[in-house]
DNA sequence: CTGAAAGCGCTAACAT
DNA sequence: ATGTTAGCGCTTTCAG
């Protein structure tokens, strides 16, 4: 197919007994028409269930009504299909969602710069890419085929570019340590992923201010992001090394389960002798023993947020931006002490 | 944008010293050209970073190099992101990255049926429908445009149908059957959704037809997918009110989480007095305590086999359909008893 | 206020 | 073997 069958533009204008500038005119809210031929056409133009070409009316350089988004992360992965990795998953599913609620499919393109590029793919009208990597090679093509694009977490090493939502990851970072502090901890550990992307970036910034503003040593680690569960497991080893904290917060959700298991292993009790909290909630944080407590983000929220800014970039009106949503703790057994 | 910023065939036609006709038949493989000027202009539009723009190309009644995917399942739900059903996840990940591989986009279109359409809509090549229902308005749709499409879980009331790809349900049941049976299961029953869809239709028949052959009474319950785990824990009251079964097959992750708690809740143990099986793996059925044993469906296999079919139809050449994967009965602690 | 006409970039008859 | 040309359906000047 990839062509409509049925009625056209001219179509209408016969019926309605007009040219096909005037029922463009009528049907788009441009030109000077009078109220009653606009009225007339739309009339013969419902009727006759006429809707426009998306192929004939891009090829005038107006707009699609579709954008693209990349799961940069899964590109990072190299696997679509990781287990129990869903804050992606969910972020698609609300992505889709979103986008429909405002007229708009959502083509999904796992990776822009690996060939051959899928033949739509610069047609879109704009672009979320989740999560860019500092010097995002995705971000580098869009720039320079002029396409706009909007980030889920903003694009490190740019501060100056506004057109990006997230939660507040530095709150949500607070939200854990306040959290993990009022149940006793006074030995907090990081484990961050290894993705330079601002996820990492800013909890271990605000994990570092917060440590310092009360004097307790930072102690960070680092899991790259395709280690998993196993990863954390092994992790654990090393953790207590290093001397017992009393409590472990990771980024991520399989890391916080595989480190759990690890200590657990190690004949440690949690939440008892030493708490642990995911940064993002998963299937690992919700399916661990003991149920691990993790950071629930906003992903209808975000991703709304994102195609709020990326239609007016389309529309070439100035958008609110960057736009803030909050992450929620879901408190679940692994740091169930009471707290004071 | 929704246009191609840069080079257009005409400006290869001027590099390379030939009508644009020239440039196309040679990137196309059509027409009469000398294997030199063929091979002279392919050489210019490389180095030129030449790509034929996507609208321009669907325009003349080509193809877009997009298929559309529509969720039915979860557009009976209601809700994109329902807790813990990945299986629709997991299956839009691995058609995105299966449509990758053939150098196809993936464009996701929550409902064809509910106004308005989004505008590529009906520009796409051809549509994956998952789990179609009886009489579904969105196959009426396709059909109606002329647009082809497969299906994924063949269509119900349509037996003449043949462009599916599903994992085999009789055989599917018949594993769990089985399964059940070498465990000691001298009475099963099975719990279907209400939705008119293939996956119900074919579990319910293959079920009754292993319980007749083996003189078992059928035990048969339908429960909405909606009503969820808490429609599961419900049903178990009903279940034991009936009297208890030796094992409950559930086809849906979470009503066989909620039929387990509810179970358990009633001081029935599992599995040594009942077992449970979903028939299809999602976080409900791993993350439950005991975990449930689950089929594990093949959606890269599926999804791979789907796009193969819808790429031949496109193509207009007869594609091997329908196409059978097989799931996996992926064991767990709700079916653990000794054989025999 | 309205409509004729020029393209957008491409493909495919139809010349040459 | 190569080029000319007519559109695909739409938007948008620019004349009436």
């Amino acid at each position: 197919m990839a062509r409509t069958q049925g009625i056209t533009i001219k179509d209408v204008a016969r019926r309605a007994g007009v040219s096909i500038t005037a029922v463009s005119h009528a049907l788009n809210g441009k030109g000077t028409l009078s109220a009653a031929t606009r009225e007339h056409i739309r009339e013969v133009a419902d009727e006759m269930g006429y809707a426009a070409d998306a192929l004939a009316r891009g090829m005038r350089s107006s707009t699609m009504g579709a954008v693209g988004l990349v799961l940069r992360s899964l590109d990072a992965l190299g696997d679509y299909k990781p287990e129990g990795v869903d804050v992606f998953e969910k972020f698609v599913g609300a992505a889709a969602s979103q986008a429909l609620a405002r007229g708009l499919s959502l083509m999904l393109v796992p990776d822009l710069t690996r060939a051959p590029v899928p033949p739509l793919t610069f047609s879109m009208d704009g672009y979320i890419i989740t999560n860019p990597h500092r010097d995002d090679p995705v971000v580098a093509l869009l720039d320079k085929r002029g396409i706009p694009y909007v980030t889920y977490g903003r694009a490190p090493g740019r501060p100056d570019f506004p057109y990006w939502a997230s939660e507040d990851d530095a709150a949500s970072a607070r939200l854990v340590l306040d959290h993990l502090a009022a149940r006793g901890a006074r030995s907090i550990a990081l484990v961050r992923g290894t993705d330079a992307n601002a996820w990492n970036d800013e909890h271990e910034e605000a994990y570092a201010a917060w440590c310092a503003a009360r004097n307790m040593p930072a102690r960070l680690y680092e899991l790259a992001e395709r280690a998993g569960v196993g990863g954390g497991v092994d992790l654990a080893r090393r953790i207590t090394a290093d001397g017992l904290p009393d409590a472990v917060f990771c980024l991520t959700g399989r890391h916080a389960a595989g480190v759990q298991e690890g200590l657990i292993a190690q004949g440690i009790a949690v939440p008892d002798q030493v708490m642990v909290v995911a940064g993002s909630d998963s299937e690992h944080s919700r399916g661990a023993r003991p149920t691990i407590s993790a950071l629930e983000l906003d992903p209808v929220g975000s991703s709304g947020a994102l195609l709020d800014i990326l239609q007016a970039l389309i529309a070439g009106t100035e958008p609110a931006a960057p736009r803030i949503t909050q992450a929620h703790l879901r408190e679940r057994e692994s740091t169930r002490r009471r707290p004071g």
